[in-house]
DNA sequence: AGGAAATCTTGGCGCTGACAAGATTGGAGG
DNA sequence: CCTCCAATCTTGTCAGCGCCAAGATTTCCT
């Protein structure tokens, strides 16, 4: 056992993945990421400062990964609601960092790389967006505004257990994003 | 000072949501709240069972407001559109509640009242949408989901600072909700 | 080779949530 | 009126937690 770990920074981000699946983020202890990695329990705070720090850290990787898949998915098909699939189905899939990413003061959510990684990610919709194959809709930067609400709510309501994913994450991802049009013509 | 209080119960949950407001939900100590209150460390575990039990309860209290605002909306003004801007605005106007609300793994979520006044809220929802201008929309069960999800969304993301309210919340909600459309008719 | 810097450990402090046991109070029944 | 019981609140205690300080160990740079 060398007294140096090699990479224990990322073993222990993978370490808290794997606690916040099982008690949330919330019930999160540094204390117990340490004895699960097989530490002292000082050495994460070496890493990460502190508690919020390990949290911070985990979030902005989440933001990093949301867009790297949004921008793939952009390359793949350019149609906005694909977007919006990706997103539900990132936020299923990666429950504990989407956890992390939305839940309220857990993150110094003035952290530059978080916030780097949330602007590119809203970046990519803000684009997506704008192909919006209703050309009222993709000429309104309220589309990118409202689309990003449309699916986050909806992860959100996923994960939180509030709306079934029936039949599939992916088929109602694409069933509710494609209900984004453009504003109504009568507006009363 | 009398031993007993009069209406203790009311009083430590008005005190959580002011230190809600202050700290974060999350930040949230019981005998913060028991020391503000004025009253033993001890005297919140007889109302609330635990920490859990004391954000539970603020869940619950939360939704069942909503679902009354909700009520009283559609009483005045039937359109769909008005059921998001009260969502959106509750949340704005009680970030204390909303936060206890939607955080990940604060509360019981099989709490019957909390599953109740939810289902009550949700309701609301799923019958304004049938009152959707568009007949094709309004006939669709899935714009319920839809638009919960947008103005869930829409809320989660200004309150978390990701989106600015402008010109202000009402505005802003109303325009969003109205993006809100019958599934489009050609897919492709 | 040797000193500086990075990495991790040990020790300790105050705070927290939860539990147990006791004190105080209000109310129902005789 | 009084007695007993249940509800309410307090006091005391415990292990676990985040954070800080100081020390041990290893690596890196020159």
């Amino acid at each position: 056992m060398p007294y140096h770990h090699g990479d224990l920074r990322r073993a222990l981000l993978d370490t808290a993945l794997t606690a916040i699946e099982e008690h949330g983020p919330v019930a999160l202890s540094l204390r117990d990421v340490a004895r699960r990695a097989g530490v002292s329990h000082a050495a994460p705070t070496h890493h990460f400062g502190d508690k919020t720090g390990l949290l911070t850290a985990l979030a902005a990787e989440g933001w990093t990964m949301l867009a790297d898949a949004l921008a793939a998915t952009a390359q793949r098909d350019p149609r906005f609601s694909e977007l919006g699939v990706t997103y539900v189905v990132f936020a299923t899939s990666h429950p504990a960092h989407f956890a992390v990413m939305r839940a309220p003061g857990l993150v110094r959510s003035d952290d530059p790389e978080l916030v780097a990684a949330q602007k590119r990610a809203a970046d990519h919709l803000r684009s997506g967006a704008a192909r919006h194959p209703d050309p009222r809709a993709a000429e309104d930067p309220l589309t990118a505004v409202a689309g990003w609400a449309l699916v986050h709510g909806l992860a959100a309501l996923i994960v939180e257990g509030s709306i079934a994913p029936e039949p599939d994450v992916e088929t109602l991802a694409r069933a509710v994003a494609g209900r984004l049009g453009p504003a109504p013509v009568t507006n009363r």
